[in-house]
DNA sequence: CAGCTTGTTCACAAGCGCTTCACGAGGAGG
DNA sequence: CCTCCTCGTGAAGCGCTTGTGAACAAGCTG
């Protein structure tokens, strides 16, 4: 049998960002992210493996609990919703980054001020 | 049969810079480096002789894993994107070091500072 | 039923990686 | 100093990967 642990919820801090999936809840820099279930769970997933390259087969099977079929855009389409979402709250971080041929990384980067 | 041993994954760590070669991943003085494919396999076998001299036709194989035929140029046009990139996350340091005649080898050195 | 949101899929545009050339600079040896 | 060979460097061509906008369907709400 298991004891339960009062778990304290799950909180990830990445640079200005903030993520409370239990209670679908993200911020950074103070906005409210209004995230839809897909984008949440995306971004979580890439936010549980910070600072390392996530493939996109994993990401997929994370988010969606069923394996990739071969030649399926859906992360790249969610990875640019979720870009707007971060680039319009906060225009001067950069958080996901595209490993080519591999998968994706978020990590929080300052970006270059404009010249 | 075989007794598996639980193998921790392989980390290189020359000076500032670590890599982790099954997670695509190179970090250097804290920054995610980009690197393509090759450049990272390129990097990966240098990391491991660090400190020696490599031939050429000793990288080609190993990262091309194939004969290299003379005359090819691939491994000094990879080096110099390795450089390239080395150079721009750390202008301080110097990592891939020619031996005229012989090949290249890797140390992490620390750059005069500018003058 | 009409209007909105989400999720999925396409098609085209854009970008990137790999390879190969070409030319110039830099060492080595006479 | 001259010549030959090696290495540094920039760029073009091709094919494949990723970015992006939009259409379409399903579900929810008033």
């Amino acid at each position: 049998m298991s004891v339960s642990v009062p778990e304290r919820p799950e909180r990830i801090i990445i640079g200005p960002l903030e993520i409370l999936p239990e209670e679908h809840l993200a911020r950074v820099d103070g906005h409210t992210l209004t995230l839809s279930l897909r984008e949440l769970r995306l971004l979580t997933e890439l936010a549980r493996h910070a600072d390392r390259i996530v493939a996109r087969e994993r990401l997929f099977e994370m988010v969606w609990e069923r394996p990739m079929r071969a030649g399926d855009r859906s992360v790249d389409v969610y990875v640019r919703k979720l870009r707007v979402k971060l680039d319009t709250a906060v225009p001067d971080w950069s958080f996901i980054h595209t490993h080519f041929g591999f998968g994706y990384r978020l990590s929080a980067e300052a970006r270059q001020p404009v010249a």
